[in-house]
DNA sequence: GTGCCGGACCTTTTT
DNA sequence: GGTCCGGCAC
């Protein structure tokens, strides 16, 4: 088929125009739901059938894992598997790395630098605090991590931070742990996050054969989401695109909510300004929602003085009202929105995956989560504690980062009495003296210590034993898996031992959770053959829980705001409007702060495709207490022809509909679901209390692993009663505490 | 060197 | 309501 006409099929006029203005800079202005994506795959596939552009010259960019994995699989489904292949397509951050394994030892660095996330940045920035400042307690951490942050993404070093604080008594504290800080990440060649991109520009502006060697072979740059990029992006994007100008960049200024982190929304305002030759082009028919919910959203967002003047407009149908729902309490609130689930399911909308809660901050997730079990529905929270951030995956990931690079002492530390060995503040402070005289690594240190036979007897006897397993994985590691390479650590250190020993309710989690990270390495290995422990590192480091939400599951989905950019789902229900919630903001909250809650607004509205709820709770638990809440300013701009009220009836304490499964309709609530409704309020005992009472041989049970199951019959009393399942055929007999077991039906 | 207790502080949002 | 950290007892 002739190459246009099959564009014209596919795509509508202004997107046709954007995927053939393939030379200079091009701005594509995406609205939600206008088919930004589409348009940036048929771009590919233009430039690679079309113009005969060899696919290794061009570069994809986007901010997540999940992003980049869903254009490549949509690549690969239009173009042939080698093509496909060849396209560059990363995160910055992933991009980063690869070109830093190559090249930042011609910045003096060593080439197997350590990736720190954020919590390693807190622990180190807490421990560079108490180490330099004179007045610890009176240096916030996280005023100082935001500064070193935001110093980085302008591209400044720690020195010349230092010198813009010449008067500044305050940020010349900052400049000193800042510049303590890096001292120590050099000192164990590891770089945070923002160094990733700090040291890409800098190894561009200080190198320019291996600028000119990134810019022949990236001659087409794609941009997703480039509202989002901060300067360090922006700066490394403009480098790259310096010699032959083709550069798109795809974004949506009102969807811009990641100013926090130094995204700097005058990338995009300005685009034309620093492209003088760029073409812009607007996408504003939106093919997601109906008329009401993206009216709506229009004018909400119109407040906003700080965007490009646009209106998206839409074939779809008029569609429902926008519903709002002020709960007695947030235990009510979610439960307005299990019955709201309930009472669609099978009606309307078939499959769990058809909605969605979201919520502005993490904690919101509790209470849904909470409704959502005593209803026996089907949920995953997505985000929250984050799986490579728990103490036990930490620790197994560190052992591997030891095994790759023992010199690295923030690895060591972390592991090095972990399970325990003996070996306390006393011995590592006395190490730590020794390495330091003798201007030696931790790692070394220990090695010398014994050499000079300087230890007491208490720790000597661990140290030693740590120090021969560790000699025994680096030469294990040359010809063996990294999936056996672990499974001979945690076997070695007894590490399930040490887990199964700590008595907490947690143990069995984090045993599941070990055996979670060796499935998930056994799987990389499959999926990447011939990637070594060093790449697996890499991968985990980038890794965020985003990336691992799929559609395919038929889940109720739980996340933030921020999380679901991007994704779309039939029936969303926005909870927590309320005053200082959401919009968030503590004692003073700014103009251009309400401009990017409103946008973060704007993102929550247009992820609905058919139906949208805003809920709000009345008295909202914060820290433990109860405190009376006031709706949030949000709900008043949105216009009131296309809003109304859920009353829940007469009764203001919050009825709802319920689903009469007999009947197979909605019925109005009564006063003894609503006494039914209060138990679940103040659930005595947790969940697992509840359910053990309630589940008896025959009934149907749902596990988050296991699936759909029958129960066969119960053992044991009290706390330790085990239950046995029938899963399809499998049978398993579990820990009722343990078992995290939902009801159906 | 380890484990337990109590108080402070906490919540944005994420690569 | 949960986590982290310091202090204290063993």
């Amino acid at each position: 088929m002739n190459d246009l006409n099959y564009l014209s099929e596919q795509l509508n006029p202004p997107q046709i125009e954007a995927v053939k203005h393939t030379e200079g800079p091009l701005l594509i202005l995406a609205g939600a739901g206008s088919g930004k994506t589409r348009t940036l795959i048929y771009r590919i596939w233009y430039l690679i059938e079309e113009k005969r552009v060899n696919p290794w010259n061009i570069l994809a960019v986007t901010f997540t894992n999940k992003a980049a994995s869903e254009m490549r699989n949509r690549l690969q489904s239009l173009l042939p598997r080698t093509d496909s292949m060849n396209v560059w397509v990363s995160t910055f951050h992933s991009a980063c790395v690869k070109i830093l394994r190559q090249h930042i030892s011609r910045l003096g660095m060593s080439n197997s630098f350590a990736i720190l996330d954020g919590n390693d940045q807190l622990r180190i920035v807490k421990k560079c605090i108490k180490e330099v400042d004179d007045s610890p307690e009176s240096l916030h951490h996280l005023a100082v991590i935001k500064e070193i942050r935001q110093s980085k993404n302008e591209l400044n070093t720690a020195q010349e931070y230092k010198g813009l604080m010449r008067e500044n008594y305050y940020g010349l504290r900052i400049a000193d742990v800042f510049l303590h800080y890096e001292r120590k990440l050099r000192e164990n060649a590891s770089l945070d996050f923002d160094d990733l991109l700090f040291f890409v520009w800098k190894l561009f502006k200080e190198h320019p054969d291996v600028l000119d060697y990134y810019q022949n072979r990236c001659r087409y740059i794609l941009v997703d989401e480039y509202q989002d990029t901060n300067h360090a992006q922006s700066q490394i994007i403009y480098l790259l695109a310096e010699k032959h100008q083709n550069i798109c960049v795809v974004g949506d200024d009102d969807q811009s909510i990641y100013r926090w982190r130094g995204a700097d929304i005058h990338n995009i305002l300005d685009f034309e300004k620093v492209y003088p030759q760029a073409k812009t082009i607007y996408l504003e028919q939106n093919y997601r929602s109906t008329q009401v919910i993206l009216k709506a959203a229009n004018q909400v967002i119109s407040l906003n003085q700080m965007r490009k003047e646009k209106e998206l407009w839409t074939d779809n149908e008029e569609g429902d009202k926008i519903i709002f729902f002020e709960a007695f309490n947030e235990q009510m609130e979610s439960k307005y929105i299990s019955q709201k689930i309930q009472s669609f399911y099978r009606g309307d909308f078939s499959h769990y995956n058809d909605f969605a809660a979201l919520y502005r901050t993490n904690a919101q997730a509790r209470a849904i989560e909470e409704a959502l079990r005593n209803d026996g529905l089907s949920y995953r929270i997505v985000g929250g504690l984050k799986f490579y951030e728990r103490k036990e995956i930490k620790d197994l990931i560190a052992y591997l980062k030891v095994v790759v690079n023992p010199d690295n002492q923030l690895n060591l530390l972390r592991i090095i009495n972990v399970p325990h060995r003996k070996i306390g503040q006393a011995t590592i402070a006395k190490i730590e003296a020794f390495a330091d005289e003798q201007h030696l690594s931790l790692y070394q240190g220990i090695i010398a210590m014994f050499e000079a036979e300087e230890l007491t007897t208490g720790s000597k006897k661990g140290l030693s034993h740590f120090i021969d397993s560790l000699h025994k994985w680096r030469e294990f590691s040359k010809d063996h898996k990294i999936s056996s390479l672990l499974e001979v650590m945690i076997e070695d250190t007894d590490y399930m031992e040490y887990l199964a020993k700590e008595k907490t309710e947690q143990a069995e989690s984090r045993i599941e959770n070990v055996k979670e990270l060796l499935a998930g390495i056994r799987y990389f290995e499959k999926q990447n053959e011939g990637k070594t422990l060093e790449d697996y590192l890499d991968y985990v480091s980038l890794f965020t829980d985003i990336d691992e939400y799929e559609k395919g599951a038929d889940t109720i989905t739980l996340m933030t705001v921020h999380s679901a950019k991007g994704l779309e789902f039939p029936v969303v229900f926005m909870a927590g409007m309320e005053k200082d919630l959401f919009p968030l903001g503590r004692n003073s909250i700014n103009i251009s702060d309400l401009e990017e809650e409103r946008r973060l607004f704007y993102v929550a509205m247009t992820r609905a495709q058919k139906r949208l709820f805003l809920t709000r709770a009345k008295k909202r638990n914060i820290f433990g207490s109860s405190k009376d809440t006031s709706c949030s300013p949000f709900i008043e701009e949105v216009p009131s022809q296309y809003l109304t009220r859920d009353t829940g009836k007469s009764d203001s304490q919050g009825a709802y509909e319920i689903f009469d499964y007999r009947a197979k309709r909605p019925r109005e609530s009564t006063q003894r679901d609503l006494k039914k409704a209060s138990f679940f309020q103040f659930p005595e005992s947790t969940s697992e209390g509840n359910i053990q009472e309630i589940l008896r041989a025959g009934d149907r049970v749902y596990h988050e692993k296991w699936g759909e199951g029958l129960v066969l019959y119960k053992e044991g009393q009290g706390e330790n009663t085990k239950i046995s399942i029938n899963f399809g055929g499998l049978k398993k007999k579990l820990m009722i505490k343990y078992a995290r077991l939902r009801k159906i039906g």
